[in-house]
DNA sequence: AATGAATGAGGGTTCATTCAT
DNA sequence: GATGAATGAACCCTCATTCAT
């Protein structure tokens, strides 16, 4: 938001690229220029540098990632739906992001990844945030319906959500080793994982 | 295993440079050669890349450390203690090495490091094999002990002794997000996470 | 004379950086711009390239500085005023405009001093003429006033008039040098040897 | 002196760049590699920056030059003998370094050639220490031989030597305005202004 | 076997110049 | 006419790799 139209095309480029499969610390000013369709020196014009570039347009990108997101979520009127709907979008951007999510979803990987980020907080917490945000609807809807039970502190439900969801994260990562696993076996197993940690 | 006295102290070089906190991706050869006490040649008379040397060293480390793990979680007689030394271990590997980690235990992130490590999968199954090795000893552990009593797949299994491990990994990278809450909270936590998965 | 507005905008940004310190080499067409509050499409208007508006500058500034002088010169009635005048003129130039007249009073330093200027010898010659009118107009009333005798060749006249300013250009460029020497018995040295030169 | 083979092809390089014409805020640091017979790289293992090690190779050479210039003058037995070498060696200098010149000669030039020189004192003083010797070996040997008689201060004696040199230079560094001037009469011309000087 | 001096390909960044508005 | 956003050629410097010793 406040972004203009060439910083717009910049961070699609850079983001073109990183789906397309390239590491992020590899990737060359010229090929983010190609794939704006900018000049080389236009990214100049608009970002420091190529690593303020590389940064800003990856937290970009997952605001937007995450609001959809959640709009997916919101829409779902059951909590069993919102919580596969949470799982799916995690299942599609893993495919084509795995490497960005790689780095990002490793613990506390995001303020490792781009030295440069570790200034530049503001959008960091804006994610934290939102991450939060998504999380306490989930669990809001799953006691209301009835659905969890379990009375215990936050960071208990928490650590369950994010524990079931990690289970299905490692799933993914490494379908190779779950050969005979299906996603849809592997999401209701998810399920199954959270519906006992809280009740 | 197999290794020259020269090979080693250019894993252990790396290996400090990367708990120092310096990024995998920015070490430089001059800096392996001075951290490994080495001529800047001498590692190219071991390895054909540097590429090659720091994902070998990390895999080496990474063998050592589960290895060394894994003797930690035997010694131990309860499953509760064989549970909590793995989170320890995670724990203190966290501290000095949060970078790597993050960058190893993200979903697949291994594959995905260093390219070179895409042909190189022999280590990799290695350790898989190893990790394997050591869930299953502490499921068989804690269903012979009579603490796990649920009956399911071993997928089901794994995955929640993944989402147990996942949520505390969480609150290990993101412990200013848990102010309120200790390690041994987290660790007991986690604990009754699994328990209630498996039961 | 001839120069439209903006043009002299231009001029006058151009010897305000040069003054202010900057190295004419250095110099930015964006500093320019900026210096004459005009867009820098503006200087491409009036130029063909950052070279010579620059080196039109340098030639429009000595030019009137050149004219000041000759100004200041003939409003002095005796000799020895008159060639006061003139190391006064050199002095002041000297404080805030030293790098440029290092380039310039360089022997020939003019011509190497950006290669446009060896392809614009016309307005060179302007001031190269008016430089000796301001030598003829000197000598021309030493002799007249009878403070000058010695008959020699115009080369030997010229020559004595330059060696004494030039010893006095050396004084105020090495000042640290000759501590304590002042400003005023400089002037005075050279002054007496200018006459010792042509008695 | 202490300085190494590669240092020294390295500053042969600079020199011979710009013996040859071209200016010394233009040269490309592939051009120094070129000219030196050496990588681009060996430049940065041996100076910090392009600057540094242009600024060097002057000063280097200036020293040698200067060296070389005493060496000559003191060969010399007559004092007038002498001061045609200083302006022989001079007019020499001029012929194949013109654009060095200028800048260094120019008052002061030397300290404002690059900035780099500014925080480098340690050369430009040993350089000026080394003028100052042969000025005051000069003039030591003038009143000796009882050529130059005329008792004034010391400051007074440089600045008429400097006078008669600058005005030879500025005949060297204008030719084309002094047509039917020879050097030889040039040069006599100097000896004469400086014998009126100091009688 | 071990070294580190030497190399040069490669890439980030700058800035003179253009041209659509 | 005047502008400044956009461009990309140009160039400094780094650093992985080689190879003579």
């Amino acid at each position: 938001m406040g972004y203009t139209e060439k910083e717009i095309a910049i961070f699609d480029g850079v983001i073109k690229l990183i789906k397309s499969g390239i590491d992020p610390y590899l990737i060359k000013v010229q090929e983010i220029a190609a794939a704006a369709n900018v000049g080389k020196g236009t990214i100049y014009d608009y970002f420091r540098t190529k690593e303020e570039a590389i940064s800003k347009a990856i937290l970009y990108n997952l605001q937007h990632e995450i609001e959809a997101a959640y709009a997916q979520i919101q829409d779902k009127t059951s909590f069993k739906a919102k919580f596969e709907a949470l799982l799916d979008t995690i299942s599609e951007f893993f495919d084509n992001n795995s490497s960005t999510l790689n780095l990002l979803l490793a613990a506390g990987g995001i303020q490792e990844f781009y030295s440069y980020l570790r200034h530049e907080q503001f959008n960091l917490r804006q994610i934290a945030a939102k991450v939060k945000t998504i999380v306490e609807h989930l669990l809001h809807y799953g006691y209301q319906e009835g659905v969890l039970n379990l009375q215990e502190s936050p960071y208990y439900q928490q650590m369950a959500l994010h524990g079931a969801v990690s289970g299905f994260v490692q799933y993914l990562g490494q379908k190779e080793l779950y050969a005979q696993l299906t996603v849809e076996e592997a999401k209701s197993v998810a399920y199954k994982l959270l519906l006992k940690a809280l009740n």
